[in-house]
This record gives C-alpha cells, sequence and structure tokens, in this order.
DNA sequence: CGCGACGTTGATTTGCCTCAACGATTGTGG
DNA sequence: CCACAATCGTTGAGGCAAATCAACGTCGCG
C-alpha cells in the first residue's frame, strides 16, 4: 500500500517541494477493489478519479442490446475515470470495474481543483495527461474510421503486448470492436501463416 | 478582422486584465484562408493551434488506399490543431484545410506555453478545452462501437444542425464512417418514412 | 459551353455478425 | 477435494449491413 507510484509519475512532470506533497497526500484516499467489483456505474455521479497502484481496471459502456464496449483499461501507472462525470459532476453513462484485485488512489473532483488553486504546477500535470490522453481517444477514431479488424486486433498486439497475455479475449474484442467470435477466426487464420 | 470572438469565449472562462490582454495578443497571429486551402499537412510539424473567427475548417487523414477521414469540423468560435503534432512538435499525421474562405487565428506552442507561465489562467483555460474536446472524442468512440451508421447520421443532425446545411453530403460520410453512397441510400429511406 | 465534382440508384460482393453446438477451463458450493 | 455450473474459446452455417463497382443526371464553375 505504497504511494511511490503515483508520485514518481508526477514527479517525471514536475518536483513537489515536501509541503506541497503533504498537502496533496492529505487529499488522497485508498480503496481495494475485489476482482470484477464495481467502481462507477451508469446513471451515477463519478466523484473521483482513480489512480491504479496494482492489478487493472477497466471502463466500458452497456448498449440496449445488453453488449459491453471497453473504453479503456488502466493497468498500473495509469489513471482512469469517467472523465464527462467527472468534469461535470453529473451522472454518467460509463461504468468501471476492476479485472483482477486492485488497488486504487482516489481524487475527487473538488479537491483536484481545490490543488489546482494551491499548487499550479498539478494543473499543468493533470493538463498534459489529459492533452495525451485526447491523442490517443483520436488515434482511437482514425483507427475505427480507417483500419480492418484484423488491422486493430494487430495494431492493439503491438500498443498493449503486457494486458495481452492476462487479458480474456472476449474483453480485446470488445475494445478493438469485434464480436469475440470474429476475433477467434482472425487468431486462428494468423497462426496457419 | 476582429478578435473580439475569441475574446469573449475566454471571457466565459475568466476575466483577463488590459494587460494580459494585451500580452496575449501580442502572441496572435492572423490568417485568410481561401476555399480549400490547407493549413496543416502530413509529415508537417504542426507549430500553431488555430481559432476559427469565419468561415469552416475540417481535419482528417488520408489512408493507404487515398480515402479521406474526417476527424473534425471546425466552424467559428473553435479551435482546430493535430494535437500530437502539436504537443510533441514532432510531424503528424492529419491535414487541415479550409472548407470555405476563412479567418483563423494563430497561437504557436511556443508561445502558448509562454502564456501558461505568465498567465496561468490560460493554463486553465486550454485544461478545460482540452477536457471538453476529450469527451466528444470519448463519445465518438463509444458511437462507433456501438452504433449502426444510420444511428450515426441522426446523431450528427442533431449534434451539428448548421453544419448539416453548409458541408457537402460526401464530407459527412466521411465523418460518419460510411461511404457518399451509403449515406445517400440512407437518406432516401429516411424521405419516405 | 464543357468539364469535373457531386448525388443517386442498382447489382454484386464482402466483412463481420448471429445463432448454435461443442470441448476446455475456471470457479464454487457442498 | 470433488462435482457441477458457469464462463470462455472454437468452429461452422447462414444472414445482414455496408462496401464496391458502374452507370447516369445534375449542378457549379472556369
Amino acid at each position: 500500500m505504497t504511494l511511490d507510484l503515483l508520485f514518481v509519475n508526477i514527479s517525471k512532470h514536475f518536483l513537489l517541494t515536501e509541503v506541497e506533497k503533504n498537502y496533496f497526500h492529505s487529499k488522497l484516499h485508498f480503496r481495494k477493489l475485489k476482482k470484477k467489483e464495481i467502481y462507477i456505474q451508469e446513471n451515477q455521479v463519478c466523484e473521483s478519479a482513480a489512480f491504479v497502484l496494482s492489478g487493472c481496471l477497466r471502463s466500458y459502456t452497456i448498449d440496449d442490446n445488453g453488449f459491453e464496449h471497453i473504453l479503456q483499461f488502466a493497468p498500473p501507472d495509469w489513471w482512469i475515470t469517467d472523465m464527462f462525470s467527472f468534469i461535470s459532476q453529473k451522472p454518467g453513462t460509463i461504468y468501471i470495474d476492476a479485472i483482477e484485485v486492485s488497488e486504487i488512489i482516489l481524487l475527487s473532483r473538488a479537491d483536484q481543483l481545490d490543488i489546482f488553486e494551491k499548487i499550479p504546477a498539478f494543473e499543468r500535470y493533470f493538463r498534459i495527461l489529459t492533452e495525451n490522453s485526447l491523442v490517443s481517444y483520436r488515434k482511437r477514431v482514425m483507427d475505427g474510421l480507417s483500419l480492418t479488424a484484423v488491422e486493430r486486433y494487430h495494431d492493439f498486439c503491438k500498443r498493449y503486448p503486457t494486458l495481452i497475455e492476462c487479458l480474456p479475449q472476449k474483453q480485446i474484442a470488445s475494445y478493438i470492436g469485434v464480436t469475440p467470435e470474429f476475433l477467434s477466426k482472425i487468431r486462428s487464420k494468423v497462426k496457419i501463416v
């Protein structure tokens, strides 16, 4: 239950004084999640963003037909939240749960905004994270428009080699936007070649 | 050639002193674009973000088969840039051009970062814009995963009623991710009902 | 006027989905 | 610790949404 991972992450962007570090620390909350435990649900206000210390989380929606569509995986050292609900503090549309036993650190939106006032470097830190996240969503949109399912699968394997190992295949299928059956067929064809 | 639109936009988020306003103003560059004039090209570093005063811009990629895929339309009062290239100052993958005669204001990344230092409220302004933009890209990813072409078209009509009027149909098709032929068929079916 | 971009429509093809059946693996309660 | 259920991945047959290809009328523009 060490917060080091978070502070190392932050220190890649700027250096905290001891006082700032303590202040920031005082705003954080720690939480453990069991496997499959739900952290955020649809129609619920997402009060906090979560930083993953261990384990792995995912965010997803459930459509009218009951199918899940995965938006993001969050292994250790990643932030995850329902950005829409987090910034607006209105009920959201996504679910976040734990793929495996996980430890996370929570920062509420109110505390985040408070910290932005007190320690402007934090506003920079989160601005940069948001910019990077925007770029990766943009890439995802482009991939959806211009790549075939096979190409999206290969791209996923290249980008997230460590996730490939530990994720059930149906969740990868849900992320790249195909049915589990079809992903299975993609994989069997690749092997033969 | 008035910058008012930009300053009104900013004033929705925070108030500028006269000094700050002048400083910010001194960093801006004005540019006119002819219809179809290209502002940013693939493999080029995107030095500046653009704020649209009049007209309309679009960003898009061209895939291996020569097809365009539109990422964003930018009518007046919107910012547009190749975020990947803008933040990394590395060669990008997207094109930005003018759909019609347009007037834009340019802010270079270097100047933006400089302004963040001098006037922290600007860092907040752009953080908020980036957060909102991230949310809309996220929605676009979800729509691509869970909606049919017909549903994406109706959603587009609802969200961008003013754009529907002035855009050639093939560009709407490119944005929602279908061929122009198929969008034509979608529209003809809707009319009959 | 004539060319090129655009929208339309129809015939055909294809990428991916649906549904169903089957082993293999995981997990769980007795 | 085993037995059984539940979940997962695989495979095949058939179906559908959307792409492709081609032909044609219209319009804006040099």
